[in-house]
RNA sequence: GGCGACAUAGCCAAGUGGUAAGGCACGAGUCUGCAAAACUCUGAUCCCCGGUCCGAAUCCGGGUGUCGCCUCCA
């Protein structure tokens, strides 16, 4: 069956065709690793999740790199300001290449307990100074540079076409640009390929010009271009990304071989909190760990991503949160009913399931159609093991580890003392007894269910 | 000023021409000593106005509203 994608470059669905079969060769934009990322950030990397899964279900093999981007990010996409590693360094009071490190490990800690799939190469900006200084050598070369005092810009307007992501025009951004700019830019659109180090900045190279380091935007085409190739099918990142960023990586590759590097550009939406945007400065900006606090796991995150379509808004909200925290809860119980099942079901019917699964899948990655679909099998009547299996089929797409037991804390002994008086009181009838224990045990914070078998207790 | 998105039941959210998927919450019921959990059942004509069409949530025009980016940020 086709996969088809939204390509953000054709603003339209497109069937997708590989450059070499059954082979995807993808490039993800990732963090900057100056601070801890938020759910804002994370739905980016799930996003990026959705399709490598997807695609490996449809057989293909991945050749998928990520940058982490340790240098060069100044705090503005724009060329102003100061460099957001030598930010963090300064905050911190420590050196840079230790922020990066101790930000690159709880990053990658987010993916893991989010259960992404990573990328098979993760590549650090710094590691690639001299691929970047190639690059950009391979641009003057070609002659769309211009040298001011202390940075080789881009000369965006040499270019046949400048802004094809995002629709800007050159003109349009001189009469409306309200930000002040660098006056000795030609056009606003220009943007720096190389940048004299001033003598207190902490990291910089030796290079072709001088004591540099390097633009934001040559590390991704510098690395993508190492790892694979001049052209490869899908580019992806976050939806600020296509104004700026990726514009900027066009040019580059323009620049350098004359190419827009991919033939697929992806972007995740923005989610929002409470209706509005996500900013340091409002002041909420939530972390995984924030989630874990008020007794949300990552996976239920990872759920309440695929309520919602890659390419809409989502809205973040507590109340959503704990709607998609029962929803998993109950995906997994249905999970588990089914695989103590024993109805022996038609392979029409299963095969009838696995093929609106793969549709929806391989609509633009339609989630929460696929977890319709999900949820036909999970609510199916005749609970069998062909379902469970099939489940297990879908969750390889899903990533939600349904057949996981949710792991139980380890009881305090004083909630196991009152258990085991509840028992006895219940041996012997003493419901009200019974009841007081019962609430004793709620008001400390665990959930009592009591069943045929015995009581099960819960945090 | 430029660019873009969205408006569907209490909440979240699919659906892009043929009479509205799914999840959560609420309510009712089954089960239970009671409760919880689980399970079953139950709800919307799709922001407004006009147009095209046999037929529109879905296309076109015009409103209104919300939000995002261009400054931090995926």
């Amino acid at each position: 069956m086709d996969i088809i994608l939204y390509n953000t470059l054709t603003r339209k669905k497109e069937v997708f065709k590989p450059i070499e079969n059954n082979k995807a060769k993808i490039y993800t934009c990732g963090p900057t690793v100056y601070y801890y990322a938020h759910i804002g950030n994370l739905r980016a990397y799930l996003f990026m999740d959705n399709l490598r899964r997807v695609l490996k279900y449809n057989g293909y093999t991945l050749l998928h790199a990520m940058n982490i981007t340790d240098v060069g990010h100044l705090v503005s996409d724009a060329d102003e300001g100061e460099d957001k590693m030598m930010k963090a360094a300064r905050r911190e009071n420590k050196d840079p290449y230790e922020i990066a490190k101790f930000y690159t490990e709880k990053f990658l800690n987010d993916l893991q307990s989010l259960n992404i799939d990573k990328p098979e190469i993760i590549c650090k900006a710094t590691d690639h100074i001299k691929e970047m200084e190639e690059y950009v050598q391979g641009i003057i070369k070609n002659g769309y540079t211009y040298e001011t005092e202390n940075t080789i810009y881009f000369d965006t307007s040499k270019l046949d076409k400048y802004g094809v992501l995002s629709n800007i025009k050159i003109e349009d951004q001189k009469a409306g640009a309200r930000v002040d700019f660098d006056k000795s830019k030609k056009n606003t659109t220009d943007f720096a390929l190389w940048i004299k180090a001033p003598e207190n900045h902490l990291m910089k190279w030796n290079t072709f010009w001088g004591k540099c380091y390097p633009g934001w935007h040559i590390e991704c085409s510098a690395m993508s271009k190492k790892y694979l190739g001049e052209k490869f099918d899908i580019h992806t990142g976050g939806i600020d990304h296509i104004p700026i960023h990726h514009e900027n990586e066009i040019a580059q590759s323009k620049g350098l071989t004359g190419k827009i590097p991919a033939n697929y550009w992806m972007h995740c939406e923005f989610l929002l909190i409470n209706g509005g945007k996500m900013a340091k400065s409002l002041n909420n900006l939530y972390t995984l760990k924030d989630l874990e606090d008020k007794g949300f796991s990552p996976l239920d995150y990872r759920m309440f991503n695929f309520s919602s379509h890659y390419r809409n808004k989502i809205n973040f909200t507590f109340e959503a949160m704990e709607s998609a925290k029962a929803s998993l809860k109950r995906l997994k119980e249905g999970y588990k009913a089914h695989e103590q099942g024993t109805a022996n079901i038609d392979n029409s019917v299963i095969e009838k399931y696995k093929e609106q699964f793969l549709q929806a899948i391989n609509d633009d990655l339609n989630m929460p159609v696929a977890m319709s679909i999900v949820w036909e099998v999970v609510k199916n009547q005749n609970k069998s093991k062909q379902f469970a299996k099939l489940l297990k089929d879908f969750d390889s797409v899903l990533g939600l580890k349904i057949d996981e037991e949710s792991k139980l804390e380890e009881l305090p002994q004083e909630i196991i003392e009152l258990i085991e008086q509840r028992k006895l009181a219940r041996q012997n009838k003493d419901w009200s007894k019974s009841d007081e224990l019962r609430d004793i045990i709620v008001s400390k914070g665990y959930t009592v269910k009591d069943s045929k078998d015995g009581m099960t207790v819960e945090k």
